[in-house]
DNA sequence: TCCACACTTAAGCATTTGCCTAAGTATAAG
DNA sequence: CTTATACTTAGGCAAATGCTTAAGTGTGGA
C-alpha cells in the first residue's frame, strides 16, 4: 500500500479528520484527543493508529501518557498530489483555449 | 457521509487515483478509461461511480459512450481542507516561536 | 433485420473497516 | 504495597470494499 493510499485513507473517516483538525491547534495527549468523541478509548487508539501508518500523526510516550503531534510532511505529499491534478487539467484548458482560438470549431489535435 | 468523506475516499485506492490522473490529461469514454487496468469493465464501472458520487468527476453519455471528465471543484474542497490545518499548524509554530523567543524555557501558556 | 459494441445491473464472495467489551500492562500516586 | 490512571492488546461482529462472472440494455453499423 502506497503512502498517498494510506493518507487518503486517513483523511477519508471524520473522526480522524477531526482528530487532525485537534491536533494542528496543538500536541495532546491521546485521552484529550478522544475526549470529544462518543466512542470507546480503544476505538480511538485504532484511529491514531491509522493516522500514525499513514505519517500524519507522529507520537511519543512518555511515563504513562502517549502525547501526539500532527506531521505535516504527509500532509504536503497529499496536497502535491491533488494540485498537481489541477495543474494538468488547467494546463489542457489554457491549451485547448490557446488551440480554439486559432481554429474556431476546428479538429481537436 | 460528508462530501469532504467520500472525496478522500474515493481517493484513497490507487486505480482510482490513476483514473483521475487520466482525466486530468483530458476526457474519456469508460472503455479508455478501463484499458490500462488489469480487471473487469464492472470492476472499473464502480470505480468510476464512486468517482462520480465523490463529485471528483462527472460523465455524460452520448449514444453508447459515455463520456467521463474531471470535475476540479471537488478536488479544491480537499485541497483546501489539508491547507487549512497546514495553515493552523504554522500559525501554531509561529505564536510558540514569538513566545520563546520572549520567554526563554519559559512556561508555557 | 441482425449483430457487435459499449456499457450497465445483479449476485456472490473474500477481505477490510469501524466499532464494541473484556482483559491486559506499565507508571505514578498514596 | 495497593490502587488508580493511561493506555494497549485481543477477540468478535456487522457493514462496507473491491473484486469476480453472468446476464442484461440500448445504439449503431452492415
Amino acid at each position: 500500500m502506497s503512502n498517498l493510499d494510506l493518507t487518503f485513507q486517513a483523511l477519508a473517516d471524520p473522526t480522524r479528520r477531526a482528530m487532525v483538525e485537534r491536533l494542528a491547534k496543538g500536541s495532546c495527549s491521546v485521552s484529550e484527543l478522544a475526549q470529544p468523541f462518543a466512542m470507546s478509548l480503544p476505538a480511538v487508539y485504532q484511529h491514531l493508529q491509522m493516522l500514525e501508518a499513514s505519517g500524519l500523526v507522529a507520537s511519543e510516550k512518555i511515563g504513562r501518557v502517549r502525547t501526539c503531534r500532527m506531521e505535516p510532511a504527509a500532509m504536503s505529499l497529499a496536497e502535491t498530489w491533488i494540485n498537481r491534478r489541477r495543474t494538468d487539467w488547467e494546463a489542457r484548458l489554457d491549451r485547448l483555449g490557446a488551440h480554439l482560438q486559432r481554429f474556431p470549431e476546428g479538429e481537436p489535435k
